[in-house]
Parts: C-alpha cells; sequence; structure tokens
DNA sequence: GTCTATATATCGATAGAC
DNA sequence: GTCTATCGATATATAGAC
C-alpha cells in the first residue's frame, strides 16, 4: 500500500468513480480517467471490477441502501405509536440531510441509473420504489387518520421527493444555509402540502 | 427532399438528435447514431451543423427560449393588475404544462447541459437564471403586498420550479392524470406552499 | 448537400511479464 | 495486484468526388 490513504485500492476506486460519475456522467468518464484519480493503470481496474458497468452496479446499489438505511434509521428513532406527521417530518429531514451530505451518491441515483445494463436497472428502480413506498404509506396512514389532506396522494408524493432531491444539485457547503437549516424550511414545506396549512 | 416530412434536414437533425440526447445522454449519443434516426450519412450532419457540440448548443438554447416564452406569455394574457397569486398560478401551470407536453426539451436542459463548453453553459446558465428570476420576482411581490408568507424565499424558489421540473421524468401520456389536471394540482401545491393554506 | 474514404484519437477490455 | 503492450471497435471530424 504505497498510496497513503488507510482505504483499500477497490474503495480508492469507488470513491474516486462516485465523484467523476457524478459529475461527468458514466458515458462522459473513461476508464483511464478513474486509474489516474486513483493513479494506477486502467487496466489494472480490472483486478477490481469486472467491467465498467459493474462498477456503476456497485456505486448505485450502494447508494440506494444508503438512502433506505438512513431513512428507516430516523423512523425507527421515533417514541412509540409516532403520528403521521411526526412520521413525515423525520423521513423528509433524512431525505433532505443525505441529498445534501452525499450529492454524489444522490446525483448518480438520479441522473446515470440509465447506463445501467437491463438487469441492474430493473434492480435499481425495484429499491428505489421500494423506498418511495416508505413514504407513500406515511402519507396514506396520515389520510386515512385525517392528519393529511391531499389533493392527490400520488402527485404529493413525487412533489414531495423531488423537492428534496433536487437539493443535492444546489446545495454548496458555503452558501447561506446550514444543513439543519434547510432541512427545518423542507420540514416545514411538507407539513404545509400534506396538512394544508402551517406546521 | 426525397425524406417525405416537410422539414428541413437540419430540422429533422435537430428531432432526432433532441431524443437520443434527452433519453441516452449527450456523451452517450453518438453522431452516428443521430445520422441514422434521420437517415443519412455521419459526415453529412457537417453540411448542418460544425460540431457535435453546437448542436447540443442550438437545441439547448432554443429550449430555455421556448420554455422563457411559454411562460412570459401565460403572464401577460392576465387581466390588468392581478394578484400575485394570479401571478403564480399562471406561473406554474405554464411551467408543468411545458414540462409535460417537452419532456425531452425540458430533460436536455436539466441533465446535459454539463456537457456544453464553458462559454455555451455560461450562457446557457444565464438563460436559465433569467427564467428562474420571473418566479422569484412574483414571490417577492407577494411578499411584500402580504399575500405570501414563506419560510424562506430562495428555498420556496428552489421547491416550485423543482416540483414542476421533474414532471417531464414521470409523465406519461397513457397515465392516470390529463395535462390540466396535473397542472390543477401544481397549481394547488404552489398556492399551498406560498400562502400557508390551500387555495 | 450527400456520399465514400480516411485521419487521428480514444474507447473498454485482455494477455502475459514481473 | 500492478505493469506494458496491444487488440478491435468506435469516436469526432475532414477531404474530395459526384
Amino acid at each position: 500500500m504505497s498510496r497513503s490513504t488507510g482505504l483499500t485500492t477497490a474503495d480508492e476506486i469507488r470513491q474516486v468513480a462516485l465523484v467523476q460519475f457524478a459529475n461527468g456522467g458514466y458515458e462522459g468518464t473513461s476508464m483511464r480517467q478513474i486509474a489516474d484519480g486513483v493513479g494506477i493503470r486502467a487496466a489494472s481496474l480490472y483486478n477490481h471490477f469486472g467491467s465498467k458497468e459493474e462498477m456503476l452496479w456497485d456505486l448505485t446499489s450502494s447508494a440506494l441502501e444508503s438512502l433506505t438505511l438512513v431513512c428507516r434509521e430516523a423512523l425507527d428513532e421515533l417514541p412509540d405509536t409516532p403520528t403521521a406527521s411526526e412520521r413525515l417530518d423525520a423521513f423528509v429531514r433524512a431525505h433532505v440531510k443525505f441529498h445534501i451530505e452525499n450529492s454524489d451518491q444522490a446525483q448518480l441515483v438520479n441522473g446515470q441509473m440509465s447506463s445501467l445494463s437491463r438487469q441492474h436497472r430493473r434492480q435499481a428502480v425495484a429499491q428505489r420504489d421500494k423506498y418511495q413506498d416508505e413514504l407513500a404509506a406515511i402519507l396514506a396512514d396520515g389520510v386515512a387518520s385525517g392528519e393529511f389532506d391531499l389533493p392527490d396522494e400520488r402527485l404529493v408524493l413525487f412533489a414531495i421527493l423531488q423537492m428534496g432531491t433536487a437539493v443535492a444539485t444546489w446545495y454548496r457547503p458555503s452558501g447561506r444555509l446550514g444543513v439543519d437549516e434547510v432541512c427545518d424550511v423542507y420540514a416545514e414545506l411538507a407539513q404545509t402540502i400534506a396538512t394544508g396549512r402551517r406546521p
């Protein structure tokens, strides 16, 4: 290990490829560019990943797993029998926080999934749908309990998800607002949309 | 003109390239693929566009112009001295309608602008910012008049724009809702966010 | 304005020495 | 597990005949 980080070479490759795929796009990034970023030759990448597409799948799959995990953890940390509003608040904060703090993973999932193979894309879409179902269940429960009043359940689902997803494209740590402040605003917007009034 | 459409060859190229850039990405689309779609050889494309990047710039620029135009027209058609709420309603409807009916142009602007040259990207960003400023002005006026009550002016701007932008990625004509129904819902959501209560 | 032919560069991926 | 060398395919773009 002559390259001074504590990471394995495979993890170094993941780190570099994630940034380059997210910023330059999968098709716009060459194996040689990735290898340059790691400090090895392109041929050596194939000792760690079978193909370029396998690298994209590895990164996409783990990004989706991380996103699902942090949002589920946020819900699990709620006190017993939380209201739908409390669950919505926790979910949106976790969703937005992830998209701020892991913007490369977020942009990969949002922009590069079409470059996956048919089979991997199918799996990724299923994984993403399962994530969205968590929020869909919260909205449905809130409607059933009378807490929420939605013009359209499916469109509100998309609206809340996409508001938060887009944060990954514009948030800069040097900007006007900190992470928690942005999460506060989006949590409030989600409540407003779901209940029809400010929380 | 042996290829049976009323379009010039340049416009046929624009039509094909727009679809392929929007779906497969700029870097993922080759000049040969575009030429195949038109029914000519790749070399012939250079009789109409100086380079591949020039094609992307042509398409990006005209997409941004169209978007700006339809939203400005929607505002111009309002009766004299409209309220901020009326202007917000008109803007959001036009924004969402454009993203449904011109989803390829919308996805090009949203996903492929990073493939433009430095100079063209600078121009495109400026053009997009000018468009966003139209909504920003509506929100600012509504705050000044007391019609709107926003947790954060800039974040609400992004939230409203991105809700509508994302429609281009999921709307299908064969789906559950028609164009006007989707516009209705998003116009209502925007009012809810801006005023703090259902319209 | 389209064609064939080609220039030049780079792509993902493999073989085999070390 | 990294390296050099290279394969075969394909990329953007140009030259010049028709």
